[in-house]
DNA sequence: GTAATCTTGACTATTTTAGTCGGGTATATA
DNA sequence: TATATACCCGACTAAAATAGTCAAGATTAC
């Protein structure tokens, strides 16, 4: 039970991001430097992010990446979902046709499924881009 | 982000399992029956939480398998363990070498990840596995 | 006009996962 | 004691997912 890297590497490139000013595009090529994630795979994670509105692009020289709302309104949850990160324990639903249709004994576990997704998903519903920022900052 | 199937269906069969008294020992066949899994994968499933002393097996004929202990003493938490179930969203701490020992400022996202980790897994320890039954019979 | 930067789809190697196979061993019961 | 039922266990494999690369652009600042 894990994370992929995609929804990683995008966390942890925003937040690198959120710590200047969100006046200036940030590069992909700085992120890349810095957080030491492939430039190309960056690349391909910023085109999600941007279809999903998470972040704002700035072409040419000196263009790069900014930011679209406010880091404390955007929420952990909004980016995985930007790149399709499931948080997803998978039950029965999925697998339906032969078992559990709600009333069938088979499944004693659906609800335990349930609980879980709605566990996880409202830690990263609660859980904003400038709380990750912050908690660094003041440990500093 | 998911749950591997090892892990659900021997929480499932285990489910099944508990429907019973504990005292007679319940075949993979029954359960492979009643629950569709492979009796074969079953095997494999079990094989493991003996391993790990989660079930106790009877051979022969009328042979089978009863849940070692108390199933309101038993953690969901427990049965992922045996089955190597990583409740890891990988942090930093697996890709070391390159960034993250702890003071580097690469890491912004270090403790989102530990904190998550800490979130699912008392989640998981909280659940005992009499739960599960217990909910699904007052339901009916 | 050229260098820096974003844009995009397609491709590929690797790893993981799910599940099977085959050949056992133990034991209840007829 | 024969036999059917069940557990035991390592090795294997097909399919899917993942991580990451490649190639060929399109924009824009300077």
């Amino acid at each position: 039970m894990k994370l992929n890297t995609k929804s990683r590497y995008a966390v942890m490139a925003l937040a690198d991001m959120a710590r200047f000013d969100g006046k200036n595009p940030v590069s992909l090529r700085d992120i890349s430097l810095r957080q030491s994630i492939s430039l190309l795979y960056l690349e391909q994670i910023f085109l999600r992010l941007k279809k999903n509105n998470i972040v704002k692009s700035v072409r040419g020289t000196n263009g790069g990446y900014i930011i679209s709302k406010n880091i404390n309104d955007l929420k952990i949850s909004d980016i995985f979902y930007a790149l399709d990160e499931k948080v997803k324990t998978v039950g029965c639903k999925k697998e339906l046709k032969r078992g559990c249709n709600g009333k069938s004994s088979k499944c004693l576990t659906h609800n335990l499924w349930d609980e879980l997704d709605l566990h996880i998903n409202s830690f990263f519903e609660n859980k904003k881009l400038g709380d990750l920022v912050k908690r660094k900052e003041s440990r500093n």
